[in-house]
DNA sequence: TCCTGTGAAGAAATTCACAGCT
DNA sequence: AGCTGTGAATTTCTTCACAGGA
């Protein structure tokens, strides 16, 4: 969480919708269908419809008036727009149950992202072998061999801080944390952090407050 | 991303934030800090310390100007908002690799969420055990012996929606969804997606924006 | 008539800046 | 002097509401 950008360009609220869209637009061209209108996209994502036509407006005008968005036309814009033309090389760095789960992920590869190395300090776990790739170690990683796009921590908590650093180091500008630190990097790296605990908390939340409604409702009611 | 509540209550950007300030303030409890200030807890969380001072004044006021924030008294406030008080039983549905990494995860237990139950829909994966925990089927659970607060998706996209369906019927109403669909639930269900493409296709859009920026650059200067 | 594109309004979140307590 | 708490200003995001093209 940090970092801008987006000068004068798509805002970051937008940005994080346009996965979601490519993925509903996916999903309608292989059904066959050449148009959509906000309306119907909204209803996909569970947004509003007038969301669907800002955030696609300020990629262009790719819509119909009258008859909606040409699905082909509007997939290739925002998939121009998140620059999934060009093949990402992503090295995964941990290579625990999680580490192991997103090695075996099979949505990355559509999506331009190619897993190129998987790295573990454990010296048990370098030179086994892991959904086709050899384990190795952080410093084997060479930036020219091997370029990197975006590193993924999956590694303990106790470890992310100097992993981010050596990714660093190599040349990586995206990283992707699933370790429950606050990673410091510098400020033209992108960090986005995905923490379980954390996801989980915030529904404890709206569970414990749902349940303080209820007592009052009871007591009102 | 959606659904309210928080009726007049702590506003959803704050609750976001909440796990990173428990956080930040268990680790200082752990090295033996009795109070911190609002800087200083900005700089752990990457975050500006107006931020803090007005998430954590809408818990109340437990600072005391001069000196900063009782950590631990902080720590008891946060956590009661976010009813941490309770045990939570979590469901696991879907034991492939992403399913085993979160049964294995130990960060569950010490903020009071229990795996009670992990399901999958394999025969031959049903009746094993994972984590010492007997594998069995969504028909199997029983929301009686085992009442469940907090359903978590492993499964395919394709399966998601169904699963989502019977955790509802069972009486859950916290999901944490992993599978890449938007779950259609009634209202009063929280979801919370997390989705590695999303995350991933989010950094290439700002890495492809600093691409562009790079080739403006050299063009002029 | 249908549905987009968009100014304008509204709501939410962030940041500023400073009064006030210790 | 140090640091919180908070109104006010600002920025960002969302929603409204409708003009206008197909």
């Amino acid at each position: 969480m940090m970092a801008e950008s987006t000068r004068r360009g798509v805002p970051d609220a937008t940005v994080g919708r346009l996965p979601g869209y490519l993925r509903a637009l996916t999903e309608l061209a292989e059904r066959g269908r050449a148009s959509v209108s906000s309306d119907e996209l909204a209803d996909l994502l569970g947004i509003r419809s007038a969301q669907v036509r800002k955030d696609l407006s300020t990629l262009g005008s790719y819509g119909v008036r009258g008859v909606g968005y040409d699905v082909a036309r509007v997939s290739e814009q925002i998939a121009a727009e998140l620059g999934l033309a060009q093949e990402r090389p992503v090295v995964i760095v941990g290579m625990g149950n999680l580490g192991r789960a997103l090695a075996a992920y099979d949505g990355l590869a559509p999506r331009g992202f190619q897993v190129v190395a998987l790295v573990d300090n454990d010296p048990r776990l370098v030179g086994t072998e892991i959904e086709g790739l050899t384990v190795g170690t952080l410093e084997g990683l060479d930036p020219v061999r091997t370029p990197v796009a975006v590193g993924v921590i999956t590694t303990p908590a106790s470890a992310a801080q100097e992993v981010a650093d050596t990714l660093v180091g190599l040349g990586v500008r995206s990283i992707l944390n699933f370790a429950p630190v606050v990673l410091r990097v510098p400020e033209d790296v992108h960090v986005r952090a995905v923490d379980l605990a954390t996801e989980l908390q915030i529904l404890a939340f709206h569970e414990h407050q749902r349940l303080l409604a209820d007592a009052r409702g009871n007591e009102v009611g």
